[in-house]
DNA sequence: CGATTCCTTGAAGGTTGTCAACGTTGGTGG
DNA sequence: CCACCAACGTTGACAACCTTCAAGGAATCG
């Protein structure tokens, strides 16, 4: 790429102030299925230090589809920053803590800084490509692929971060919950998990993942890109890292 | 919203900045059917002006995903502009007529400035809404649904940027190009279209399609929200449209 | 007018959803 | 500690949805 020095150290300037701003905004803590701005607003931005959360929505028929799930490390609220959404139903998973600016701060100060908006944007975008692999993988792929592509995803998301080392982690959804999230049904969920522990691919139980062969799942979720090689975000030192 | 005046204000002055970039860039045609930047480097900022083009990807198998269509007015290559994409290919669906910003210039001059990145990234996060909402819809309605999901989704922004204003349009779409957004086969497409224009809610036929039963159409793309109500963009003055 | 691509339709089979029931787990209060 | 309850997980039978395979018709373009 062409002068990287200047877009990129304007980048990394943009990521440390946002850390520096979440470093020092107040803390807030919240139990396992609490909603996050269950008091009127929970427009602001979020930085996840512990836990996970999910976005959500739900039918009129009573159906609830899971749109995004939040890992630590995340930033909620990327879109609240521009004044683009009505208003985002979110919903823990876990225990969760987080760093909170409220969203006069978070529009006033934040995105006059150049650089910070900058980064806003560089997050904005890399969150765009992730859910456009998501889509065509939920769009062009069977059950086993939607379930391995999820599975993938968060395996690489906690890798890359260094949350975990090892090919297992902690998944604290329900099946019910991940079948919300593939639009598939508990019941289909539970049949692929069963087969895919038979085939000795990946193992779920108790909410821990354990990835027996990851060659044959990431076969599963082929072609779907899902999980760039690792590499690309820190060669130009820039990560999505949780510190 | 607190302090309108500044972040919209800027948003507004981008938006003009980078309408201004646009309209004094090079224009370039290209025929139905061409692929975007064959000759190597696709990298840049494209503004759509005339025709469809779409964004697609090759799976080993043979089959292929359409990930998103650009229709007038769209801004192609928001995710080149921050690094982050390895290479979007990228295919013209009729003739098209784009202004072209190379990519030196897009992240040098266009990133540098203040007002323009926000905008960029108002773009990026309205991007992320629509294949959030879409992504909803592909993951939990059957084909009827995707189907009216979609043409819904066409109907709306071309509406929203004044490039229709019956309930009609035109759709440069073949139905094998619509199974491959959708993630469905030929043959399903056709025999939903069918059932559809059986029931006197929407007809396709020669690449046109006509509503002729808005509120049915919308029933079966139920609590989507793909379609915002129109007026929430413009109330503080901002679209996309085309011109 | 030939050739290619696109559209259309039928029949059969695989995948996923629905319904219903039962087993398991974990927490709560007696 | 046990009994209970509620949420979660598991399984089978059947129906609905969608794909595959196959073939023929219509449109489009040289």
């Amino acid at each position: 790429m062409n002068r990287p020095s200047s877009l990129l150290d304007q980048l990394a300037l943009g990521q440390s102030n946002l850390k520096a701003t979440f470093g020092s905004a107040p803390r807030r803590t919240l139990k396992a299925g609490e909603l996050l701005g269950a008091a009127g607003s929970n427009q602001g931005l979020y930085h996840v230090r512990m836990g996970w959360a999910c976005q959500f929505h739900d039918f009129t028929d009573g159906r609830r589809s899971i749109r995004e799930v939040y890992l630590p490390g995340d930033v909620i609220g990327l879109n609240a920053v521009l004044g683009t959404r009505p208003v985002e139903k979110i919903f823990t998973l876990t225990a969760v803590t987080m760093e909170v600016i409220p969203v006069e701060h978070a529009v006033l100060k934040l995105m006059s800084d150049h650089p910070t908006a900058l980064y806003i944007a560089w997050l904005l975008s890399k969150r765009q490509q992730r859910t456009a692999q998501f889509l065509t993988a939920i769009s062009h792929f069977d059950a086993r692929g939607r379930l391995a592509a999820m599975l993938l995803d968060f395996y690489t998301r906690l890798r890359r971060r260094k949350l975990i080392s090892e090919s297992t982690y902690n998944l604290p959804l329900t099946q019910a919950e991940i079948g919300n999230y593939l639009g598939l049904t508990v019941v289909h969920i539970n049949r692929i998990l069963r087969s895919l522990r038979a085939e000795q691919i990946v193992v779920l139980e108790k909410h821990c993942v354990t990835i027996l062969d990851l060659e044959r799942l990431t076969a599963l979720a082929q072609d779907g890109e899902v999980h760039t090689a690792s590499t690309d975000n820190c060669a130009h030192g820039l990560s999505e890292a949780a510190d």
